[in-house]
DNA sequence: GTGAAAGCGCTAACAG
DNA sequence: CTGTTAGCGCTTTCAC
């Protein structure tokens, strides 16, 4: 049933090759082959034909040291695909330019400046096309470098710091104020925020936006924000000790979709002799119109076609960073507890 | 606060201007920052030197075009990263190659397999190391093209078929031994099994060893068999017609990640004049802790750390499949129910 | 241990 | 419209 088929390896057929076969120069074969203008069709068809029936394919290596192009290819530089935001990000991204003929090379740096800036300079030598970066570091400007040597840069879900660059990012401001009212509206006043980094821009903004709702109104909310939580673990930790406290809050905040897992982790071998706390989540996951989770909705898969689109577009003007909203999900009830 | 910086377009630094600025020949240079033997350390520390002082960067194409050599790149095709199984590979993979120096290129078929064939002939053009492959080929005889380029394959999570060539596969016949195992001590007997597409190797393991367990002892479940279910609303149909049934079943089996989605999504909504039927995963997700859902769970991590492995070695002699071992994860008292 | 020349496969100028 | 001549930047002979 399964025949197996053994080759063994062989010389690639070159531009020469074809061009011989197909009784013409060298330059017109390139010519027929790369799609430029003054060849005659009959002439490409006898080149084209040539190529197929050697099997030719262009040596990109070649190509691009004679052409001083770059290569069609883009990189993202993202924390780690596990976490499903970058993933949805990455597919958004290759979705926009597979059909432009441009290929995906994806890095992690785990959240590591140095990591970042290693990676991003390995890509660079690769002579891509661009970079779509989700940025640990806090200054951009050694990335100017890059831009020197010709590379589009892309600053997604982070904006672009001390270097003028593109980005794409979330309306985490008008996140946070949804986020806020929303809870205020069901009638809780000890709201938990629970979130990343704090040197995070996405962090940032979500807490402002949130505080300008809830300064007015429970301004002791700030008490209860903690930070540093961009896995589940960390998360976790923080809801298991707020939860042992006098007046643990009557809602928590995920900042991140990491750290909704915590809490719901957390939360999930906490006693049971109260009511149990309400949970509002940034970044909606797969699993929440099954568990019923409201959430603000961010879009990770829309910025990386974004993002993806700037790339295969080419230099743009655009300096103002391309603002995505974010939508407030509201499922089942698990907020309305008091 | 933010200072921008702006640099202009400049011409890339070649070997040649470091061989000059450290006084050497192109070709001594060439060795040093090669790491080639025959050179003196004091020789290498003045290019080395030179090199760091002018900003140097190999220019990558240069080096393949000359040396003849495959890029330090390897590819992974994969049906698309939104399915975590899928982006936990991808990770996997990127852990090891990464220390080892190798870049990441990810592509998606969206289980085409005319896409996939396009694809991976791009992958092949970049002139990559090697290809880790999730297929949507039954037969991947015309594979034998690339190993003739030198490019080594992995096969992953579906193995080889009709070519010599590595596979790094789940136990998927002893998953299903395992589940239908753990459902009959539950004592449920009206079983059904949702699976992917019936072409998959996957799939049909994972009903055979499911078989060899139930066929002796409820051998009606075949006939609650569906499949087709590669995406979580196809799963979600199954179910709304089973459960509309005069005897539907006291138990389903999800047989992957986006079939548990779809079963569960589907069995939120429906009649609750009845117990809640069992649930048993196949694929471990993130939010199984969190609903308490016991699960069959792959591996995908570790297959994409394994096929790293491979790819990295280089060539091996291994051609009979690499295992990755299931385990069943019983979580709650989800199928406990009849 | 180091250097000079040749050429990887292709494309950019120009010439015809 | 087509062909010739140079190189892209690097690595490989093979001398010295």
């Amino acid at each position: 049933m399964s025949e197996t088929t053994t080759v063994t390896p062989q010389r690639r057929v070159t531009l020469a090759q074809v061009a011989e076969h197909a009784g013409v120069s060298l330059k017109t074969a390139s010519r027929a082959l790369g799609g430029e203008p003054h060849v005659t069709d009959q002439t490409r068809q006898r080149v084209l034909s040539a190529a197929t029936t050697l099997g030719y394919r262009r040596n990109t290596a070649a190509s691009l040291l004679a052409s001083g192009r770059v290569a069609e290819l883009v990189g993202l530089v993202t924390g780690d695909l596990t976490n499903p935001f970058y993933a949805a990000l990455a597919q958004g991204l290759e979705d926009v330019i597979d059909p432009a003929g441009v290929q995906l090379n994806v890095a992690s740096t785990r959240e590591d400046p140095e990591q970042e800036w290693r990676l991003v300079r390995d890509l660079a030598d690769l002579r891509v096309r661009g970079l779509a970066i989700v940025s640990a570091m806090d200054d951009h400007s050694r990335y100017a470098e890059l831009q020197a040597r010709g590379i589009e840069l892309i600053f997604v879900d982070r904006p672009a710091q001390g270097v003028s660059a593109c980005s794409v990012i979330s309306d985490n401001l008008g996140g946070g104020r949804a986020a806020a009212t929303h809870l205020l509206q069901h009638g809780h006043r000890r709201i938990s925020f629970v979130g990343d980094y704090s040197w995070l821009h996405t962090y940032r903004q979500r807490v402002d936006g949130m505080g300008q709702v809830l300064d007015p109104e429970a301004p002791q909310w700030r008490e209860l924000i903690r930070d540093g939580a961009h896995d589940s673990a960390t998360a976790r930790r923080h809801v298991l000790e707020l939860e042992s406290s006098d007046q643990p809050p009557t809602a928590y905040v995920a900042g991140n979709n990491r750290v909704l897992l915590g809490i719901l982790e957390a939360l999930s071998t906490t006693r049971e002799d109260r009511p149990m706390p309400a949970v509002l989540g940034f970044d909606d996951v797969e699993w929440g119109p099954v568990m019923q989770l409201s959430v603000v909705a961010t879009d990770p898969y829309r910025m990386g076609r974004l993002a993806g689109e700037q790339l295969v577009a080419g230099p743009s003007a655009t300096e103002e960073p391309l603002v995505v909203p974010t939508s407030l999900i509201a499922r089942g009830s698990g907020e309305r507890q008091s």
